[in-house]
DNA sequence: CTTGACATACGAAATACTTCGTAGTAAGGT
DNA sequence: ACCTTACTACGAAGTATTTCGTATGTCAAG
């Protein structure tokens, strides 16, 4: 018997895939190929492969009652972002928070109503720290 | 010719020893295996390996005078983490600054002096929009 | 000068990731 | 019933990553 308690890290391009189907809270390959080649060049069944990987992974859920299986995400958006920036926090900042976030804020300037909420959050956590 | 702009993104086991090479500023195979395998195992060619590969990559660079050739690392440590950031920002958040904030505040719980350190990063982020 | 300790170079296996072609199947229109 | 079209399954190639064994070279102690 297998269990399944692994943190699932998604790969770069499925996480492109994943990204779709978190907007269209669920959808077919097709559905999910038409919106990434707005972006990007991808073949239909590079895309369908890389669905199957993934419903094998359990990284999303199928239904295939439809000749056309429909998928959906496992986990939340939130859930898996939550993973990536605690797996960077850990490889590249071992874990100083501090410098991480001060990056974030070099890199990409935010606008007055992002950093008004950034600051609503420090708050809140400072809060919880008293 | 070979005209080199990549920016360079190291992988997750060359990243480990770029961290060691960051903290040490120059040291030999010998000095990163010592201190790599204080927090795992790892065989000395394996990292010899990496770190060839790392120099033909250009993420080091080596001095081959003495015996035991004496690397170190070809980018600083925070433009490193500013190209993982961007990179991270780019794929799972789709550029919300906001959202990766948020995440790492609540992932990792900051310290009092941290949270007063960012605080004083956005009221300068702040004065720069005005 | 021989040998042991330690260094680099190189090849190659094991795994993971990305991409897509081909085969086969099912469904709808004519 | 038949053909076209859309779909899934599968295999496989090409690249990247990680790991380490073996070959070989150097140097210094005895």
């Amino acid at each position: 018997m297998k269990i399944n308690n692994k943190p699932n890290k998604p790969t770069t391009a499925e996480l492109e895939i994943l990204d779709v189907l978190w907007e269209l809270e669920s959808a077919t390959v097709r559905e999910v190929h038409d919106v990434i080649n707005r972006r990007k060049s991808m073949g239909y069944t590079t895309v369908l492969k890389l669905m199957q990987i993934m419903f094998e992974k359990d990284l999303v859920e199928r239904d295939a009652s439809s000749r056309a299986h429909v998928f959906r995400a496992r986990a939340p958006q939130v859930e898996t972002q939550k993973n990536l920036v605690a797996d960077l926090l850990e490889k590249a900042f071992r874990g100083s928070a501090l410098k991480l976030v001060q990056h974030v804020l070099e890199t990409k300037p935010a606008s007055a109503a992002e950093l008004a909420e950034i600051r609503r959050m420090i708050q809140e956590a400072e809060a919880k720290n008293k």
